[in-house]
DNA sequence: AGCCTGACAGATA
DNA sequence: GTATCTGCCAGGC
């Protein structure tokens, strides 16, 4: 059952984006399975398309690298929340991995 | 209708 | 450690 269509689904993942704290980060293919729909083509897409108005550098990808886009501004984003990083760049996914 | 691209993920070399 | 391929799902041409 899948009546949802892309505006809901959109929001839902623009909800869980919000709902991440500072100093913690969320992968795509994580918030696709908290959805418990779509994946992390999908969770991507809803960014690029109108992940505007959340925090985006807290959602960095599986091997804790953030996205492509502002790549300096993400790192400086996390860095300055206090994000924990395992090296210049790239996040600690272990230890800034939210849990709800 | 088909083909290509992509803010991804996992495996392999 | 990085580079490359394939698989997945949806959108754009």
């Amino acid at each position: 059952m899948s009546a949802t269509g892309w505006a809901d689904y959109v929001e839902e993942v623009l909800d869980v984006v919000a709902t991440i704290p500072a100093g913690r980060v969320l992968s795509y293919g994580d918030i696709a399975e908290i959805l418990g729909r779509g994946g992390p083509r999908q969770v991507a897409r809803v960014m690029a398309t109108a992940g505007g108005p959340v925090p985006w550098w807290r959602v960095v990808r599986a091997d804790g690298r953030p996205a492509p886009c502002h790549d300096g501004e993400a790192d400086r984003l996390l860095l300055a929340e206090g994000t924990p990083l395992r090296a210049p760049g790239r996040v600690d996914m272990g230890s800034a991995r939210w849990r709800a």
